[in-house]
DNA sequence: GTCTATATCCAGATAGAC
DNA sequence: GTCTATCTGGATATAGAC
């Protein structure tokens, strides 16, 4: 084969993979791993089952690294907010603006929070996918430590920091799935209200 | 057959019912719908599989079940507590830690939203579980009630009550999830924070 | 009412042709 | 790289014996 088949090849292959972890996503997120077949994903791709295993070797594994994907997204966002120049409160609100703003606009944000879910929930998920999981305690850190400078500076209320960070990314959580839930019909809500479980005055 | 007979058979009926229906509860909520095998739940019930499609006709038909008796319940609770002679703050309150407590105190509840979530999330459900879900928009009303209520009397926060309800909801919705994925190491976090969401001052 | 054995079906995975 | 055809396994559901 020409080199300049071979680079062309790889572009197809690169292309073809995106594709599958596309619309993966949104049958994982939808149906969940189980009820995902792989005819499913196939079909939704355009391509014969066949050549899914191809570039797959099961559908597992196109959920495992889907949810590295959600991971390293995550944890990315979240250190890039940290460095920020700016005070806890308001790294805070961009968080829960950012995000509330992003299940509105595009799906992928809420679809990779429900794979999330699905695999902090599920026993019966790949061991690999299990291991991820246990890098959510890296979010909760990082959360955890901006609420702590916060109630340093004294805009934050003073309970346990690690049990408002708990709080925090359970409501944002349990956002993504009402989201989820409600499709086309979903509104944000103020992040003000939010914001009240953090600070005294709300303004 | 004796009517004795007959009683005593009715009895082991309900009683076997029961015991499914409980260990299906757990199987679902922990593996979901479709990773259930129906051999899961007549293995984890002492019975053979065989027998279970004397009292279910599928798994779907359980599942069904248990969502129905998931809205009974919480809508019961829901409709008591507004009848309760409390003030809307400590309706709010009381809703929020027992609901806590009995996260931390007996796994049924968590299942049970668990349940409901995935009822809520999943496409490959059953239409009648599909329909039940719709019956959610009454809790999220009674809580609505309970808010433009706390409004009226000047304790609570002026945002806009129905996206309050949400962000309540979704909040212990999230609380319920990671009460689930903790397990046995599941920490109730301080009530007040969220209740900070809904009056000015926390104390 | 309860079990074991069996039939049916469908999803996962492989093989081989183009 | 891509497809169609096929094999295999496992889960659902039924039948029949006790």
């Amino acid at each position: 084969m020409s080199p300049r088949n071979k680079i062309l090849n790889e572009e197809i292959k690169d292309a073809r993979r995106e594709q599958i972890l596309s619309n993966a996503l949104k049958l994982f997120a939808r149906r969940g791993l189980a009820a995902t077949k792989i005819t499913d994903i196939s079909t939704a791709s355009n391509i014969s089952q066949g050549l899914l295993y191809h570039y797959y070797k099961s559908k597992e594994e196109i959920f495992v690294e889907l949810l590295h994907d959600a991971y390293d997204k995550m944890i990315a966002a979240v250190l890039a907010l940290e460095r920020l120049p700016l005070s806890p409160l308001e790294k805070i609100r961009m968080a829960i603006e950012k995000l509330l703003q992003g299940f509105a606009e595009n799906k992928e944000t809420a679809y990779y929070y429900l794979l999330i879910n699905q695999a902090s929930i599920f026993e019966a998920i790949p061991d690999e996918a299990k291991e991820i999981v246990k890098s959510r305690s890296l979010l909760h850190e990082v959360i955890t430590r901006i609420i702590i400078a916060g109630q340093k500076d004294g805009t934050f209320k003073k309970y346990d920091a690690q049990d408002m960070a708990v709080v925090f990314w359970a409501s944002l959580n349990g956002l993504a799935i009402y989201n989820a839930v409600q499709g086309e019909n979903f509104r944000a809500p103020d992040a003000n209200i939010l914001i009240g479980m953090f600070t005294e005055k709300s303004k």
